[in-house]
DNA sequence: GTAAAACGTGCAAGAATGTGCAAAACGAAT
DNA sequence: ATTCGTTTTGCACATTCTTGCACGTTTTAC
């Protein structure tokens, strides 16, 4: 049996199954166990698969992107919310941008806050349902499943038209000489646009997005005003940031 | 059976029946409870579930009015859903309107459909969102959380810019005189626009609202392609919408 | 108020995995 | 045919992960 047999099989079983046991296929192909994991690393790396405990499954179960997104530093990204939303006061016109934390800051909010969220998201827009003072205005567009948000011409067309007190932009990078930078030219621009229409723009980022550059810039540090962060952060960032004017926010 | 094989049945039973017991789970897959209740924190911690005393229960006990609509009639629905989408051919451009009904359209599309949905469903757009082969086009506006859509002027217009081959138009009442009508001026007022700038109109409808008539007109019958009902409507009433032209299915 | 059921924690056994290494198989060039 | 280098494979050992059990605590029911 060679070894790109081999994975053609395990593919074919992965898609017909749902699901694969190493043990199985090293009976079932004659060979050690360990072969069979190689096998599958490698199939891992090339994404056919994503290797769990005891064999390996498809490599999109559920959500693919922003569910399994949701899933990690929940416990975090709710800190990050309610210290962004404190930021937030009656009356404001507030954009919110797409990502999970900013989910987290949707769900957040107090119920009892009166406000205008203007979002490009759809489920933030669905979080704020249950917030009967809130006034959730979406931005419509073509719908990018991956990131979870309206991107397009269209979308930016409609942020043009709404002037914003607030922002609340996600952000895939964030460093002192570069600004917020983004891993998507489409979603580059909707955040740009965002920030060109809003007074104040608030950046929640967990630590592995500090000094990180993305590809796609979005803005440079002197538009940010308020940088909110988790206790993990190195103190060195958080001075480098305050030098050039940023009210940074640290979570307890 | 693996970690992740469990959690996914968890997720599928908890959306199923509302809930789940440790005793159960623990004697349907063969494991101790223990390890259910390490599945349980794991899933909670996710936000996948709310532990309580016995077992667990789903993340949102009641946002309100959609979750709870959803809720009932729940096999009902997907019978319904499963008739339309046979409905729909590969290209396609189609309408989904608002409602618990169409949101359970947009979760039985198959996933190797290519089609084009456009909706004002924040909800529809993201149950599509693992569905590589589907465009998604979201219609933004002032979202209304009762309707869980978007309504009022904007998207209006942006509806009118779009023509589709189908709507899958909701509906509160459907009547052989005056056709569909709905209980809000501002939904009304969508969903006509939407039947507009259709070329195929399918309504899914259940038992209740057959010979219903709310306050807001809709369209008449003679712009109804197709109506998706349940068995437990009487055969007279699909004898009347038939003599009049339209295409009743009946799901088993 | 008491008993039973459910829960959390720590722990140990067993299974699965990663890593390093050597033998075997294979191909190419001499 | 032989030799050298590469690839594949299986094995040994350390590590990690999962799971069930014991025991003390909390919650629920009667």
């Amino acid at each position: 049996m060679l070894t790109e047999e081999r994975h053609d099989r395990i593919r074919t079983k992965l898609a017909a199954d749902g699901r694969v046991l190493a043990s199985d296929l090293a009976a079932e192909f004659g060979v050690s166990e360990d072969t069979v994991r190689r096998d599958l690393r490698e199939l891992a790396r090339a994404g056919a698969c994503r290797r769990v405990y005891g064999g390996a499954l498809p490599p999109a179960p559920d959500l693919g992107t922003m569910t399994q997104r949701q899933e990690v530093m929940v416990e975090c990204k709710l800190k990050l919310a309610s210290a962004v939303v404190k930021l937030i006061s009656p009356g404001q016109t507030v954009f919110v941008d797409a990502g999970s934390t900013n989910l987290a800051v949707a769900q957040s909010l107090p119920k009892d806050l009166s406000v205008t969220i203007v979002t490009n998201a759809p489920a933030v827009a669905l979080a704020l349902a249950d917030h009967p003072l809130c006034r959730t205005i979406l931005i419509g567009g073509q719908f990018d499943p991956a990131k979870g948000a309206c991107l397009g011409s269209q979308t930016v067309r409609d942020i043009e038209r709404i002037h914003a007190d607030v922002l609340v932009l996600g952000t895939c990078g964030i460093d002192t000489r570069v600004g917020a930078s983004a891993l998507d030219a489409e979603e580059a621009e909707i955040k740009r646009c965002m920030v060109e229409q809003s007074r104040t723009v608030i950046v929640p980022a967990t630590a592995d997005k500090i000094g990180t550059v993305a590809p796609f810039a979005v803005t440079g540090v002197d538009r940010l005003d308020h940088l909110v962060i988790t206790p993990d952060v190195g103190l060195e960032a958080v001075d480098a940031f305050a030098a050039l004017g940023v009210h940074v926010h640290r979570t307890p």
